[in-house]
DNA sequence: GATTCGTATGCTTATTAAGGCATACGAATT
DNA sequence: AATTCGTATGCCTTAATAAGCATACGAATC
């Protein structure tokens, strides 16, 4: 059933760290590094663990592979992330990792317009 | 965390059918096994998933074990329950679980008011 | 006191998943 | 062509979980 597909991949921190990162937007996985401080390992499989699931999927660009909510949600999975956001709004491991995803928001713009298409090997990630 | 420890209790169907069903209010195990249609263990295992982790309460009446949503919810699980009674009102599996629930409530609403207590006997379960 | 009733728990088996290490991969750079 | 960069995946170990069977339990009945 979708319900249980979704709770499944809700219930795993590192998990409801990347979507409620997700939620503000497309990320790739070396800003998801800085961002939860997690190694790369740890957030490629649950990435990947998600995507085999539906709930977000996958682009390249270059070297970079950038993330984002899979498009038309079902009306579960809204309901869930919306849920999601209002619960996270006042915990300190979301919040913390909001305000590391804010400090580094003009990359990921950058990113997110595919600036690294037109202009390749300007940017360096740096984790 | 609080949120991780829900939506582990909420990735399973039986205890997804489990919650969806006390959100009305009070049920024995015995009612439990003839809404969800599904062997004795497996109901009061998913309980004592559900009571370890103070989602649930239990109450003993006589023989019958009653059981009960904890008070004084948090916060996050309050709004996940609100939640998930609205995904699952339009769901086939749920749907039917309370359509069971109607057809026995006036034993349940027997049970919860402690008449078990003051007539010791007079009913039988059947199941 | 023995039995019945409704419920809980120990045991086993099978499945799933998390984490880390090493390594493979595709794309870009030199 | 070789190397570097960012990312993915195979393998391993460990732990958690689900399901069913058998059985234990407390309370009530006979």
């Amino acid at each position: 059933m979708e319900l249980i597909k979704i709770y499944a991949c809700l219930c795993d921190l590192t998990r409801l760290r990347l979507l409620n990162v997700l939620v503000q937007g497309p990320v790739c996985v070396c800003h998801f590094q800085e961002i939860l401080q997690e190694p790369q390992v740890k957030i490629s499989k649950h990435l990947a663990y998600l995507r085999q699931r539906g709930l977000v999927q996958s682009e390249r660009q270059g070297n970079w592979v950038i993330y984002a909510l899979a498009p038309k949600p079902s009306r579960e999975l809204k309901a869930n992330l919306a849920c999601l956001q209002d619960c996270a709004r006042e915990n300190p491991v979301f919040k913390r990792d909001a305000a590391r995803l804010k400090k580094i928001e003009p990359s990921c713009a950058w990113v997110r317009a595919g600036e690294l298409e037109k202009a390749p090997g300007q940017y360096r990630c740096g984790c």
